[in-house]
DNA sequence: AAAAACATATAGACACATCTAACTGAGTAT
DNA sequence: ATACTCAGTTAGATGTGTCTATATGTTTTT
């Protein structure tokens, strides 16, 4: 085991103990193994392991079946994990929107994996978006007006926004279905057009909001198939999932 | 092994495995365990046990000391690791605006972790910005502008944004330092007016914008101290801290 | 064709994180 | 005060992911 520079490097596990134990210490007076336990879902025999290690890492301190207590350096770490929680799980629900048990799932799992720049800059953009908060031009809920009061996306109202709505239209006039433009030319996806499933089918296959994309070859048969390539990847296309992929041609 | 729904639940590692394979076949012809092993910064010795496993999950088709395949579901969840990747790889440089090496470091810890809605959300944050790339009110440009081009961003220069220069003026009327307000009084955090290793310890501290915070005591001696509460936390803050948390006073 | 070089695999070790089952110790109850 | 109860620990197993060192194929060279 290298400590590396000083607390960093701590392995998930250990992270969840402190902010398990952390979170303990400041709802009752003491932390004890069995409640660790229950809060974290596992068994005591894998509590106590973990609290020897803890404490040889001088995070924890605590004897043999007496109250576990955290050093300094332990409450630092669990704080930043906390912290990290914290802004993750509101940015997962406040911006994005999500429902907040997946939000609170991914922030756990990804508190642990962001860097001091991350903090740093998600912090800003709430810093950013705080001071406008309610402004003539609130970006974040005109995104939530957007993109969840109105699923199709296709169709964004703009009311009350006259020069967006203008600006949306002009916008409109260079924009096609992929299913349409001609073979051999590239596009640049706008959006995804699809809810659901296919949505999710065509967000995991890796066709992303910015990435350029070639129509290679249609197939014309009964079943028209549309072969396009992007990045590294080729594959094919359903004709409905091609009608969903909107694009502007490049150049 | 229980395997789950049907994809879902692979480890890390094995995911990154799968990625790594993918890459690879879009790049060369076809991939072998000695590439496998320098992509991913392992021993060989370390790769033979992986593409063991992932044969017997179905994912990969080979045979031992031939050449290395994606399966259909093999390839389905390495295009949705990838996918993952890139959109996180651009929401912390485009959007955040991170170094892209922290950018890359983040995305590829975090690729495993993020659930379907959140895909799906952070896709549509993306198409959101696109529906305006240089519009009138160009957030993420603005975002930039505050965050970056100036980082003192308690002096957010909103030149050619007319009615919010205006806008902010109403705002910072309300603001005040938490070193200025009672003792007693509770506070919304605006933002953290510091830089570097103090604005970083405040962030992991737990001390982000949104939150409420409330000032127990000062304490008023050579060396001045703010006891504050906020969350589930009480702590103590320095002076300097104090004045770099820039809060509006709740009601 | 035999030897050298190289890719890949296996054996064995270690660290982590979990489990079940069995044990220990300390307070509680009758 | 003896036995019960229960928190906590230890022992031993399992699975993952890595390593070093060694063995085994395969290909290339001479």
């Amino acid at each position: 085991m290298e400590i590396s520079k000083d607390n960093l490097s701590l392995t998930p596990a250990l992270e969840d103990y402190l902010e398990t134990i952390y979170l303990i210490i400041q709802e009752k007076k003491i932390a004890r193994v069995k409640e660790i336990a229950r809060l974290r879902g596992v068994r005591m025999a894998s509590v106590s392991p973990a609290m020897r290690r803890l404490s040889d890492l001088g995070l924890i301190a605590y004897s043999q079946r007496e109250f576990i207590d955290l050093t300094p350096s332990g409450e630092e770490i669990a704080r930043r994990t906390l912290a990290r929680h914290d802004l993750l799980t509101r940015f997962f629900t406040e911006i994005l929107q999500m429902n907040p048990q997946n939000a609170e799932n991914d922030a756990c799992a990804m508190e642990h994996h962001l860097s001091d720049e991350g903090m740093d800059k998600l912090t800003r953009l709430f810093e950013f978006v705080q001071l406008y908060p309610k402004g003539i031009d609130n970006f974040i809920e005109r995104f939530h007006h957007c993109s969840l009061v109105n699923p199709e996306i296709g169709r964004c109202l703009n009311h009350g926004y006259p020069e967006l709505e203008k600006y949306q239209h002009e916008q409109e006039s260079g924009r096609s279905k992929l299913s349409e433009i001609e073979s051999g030319s590239r596009a640049c996806v706008l959006r995804i057009n699809a809810r659901g499933k296919m949505r999710e089918k065509l967000l995991n296959i890796g066709i992303l909001p910015g990435i350029n994309i070639e129509l290679l070859h249609r197939n014309a048969t009964a079943e028209p198939t549309y072969e396009v390539t992007f990045g590294a990847t080729t594959l094919l296309l359903s004709l409905d999932e091609a009608e969903a992929v909107i694009v502007t041609l490049n150049k």
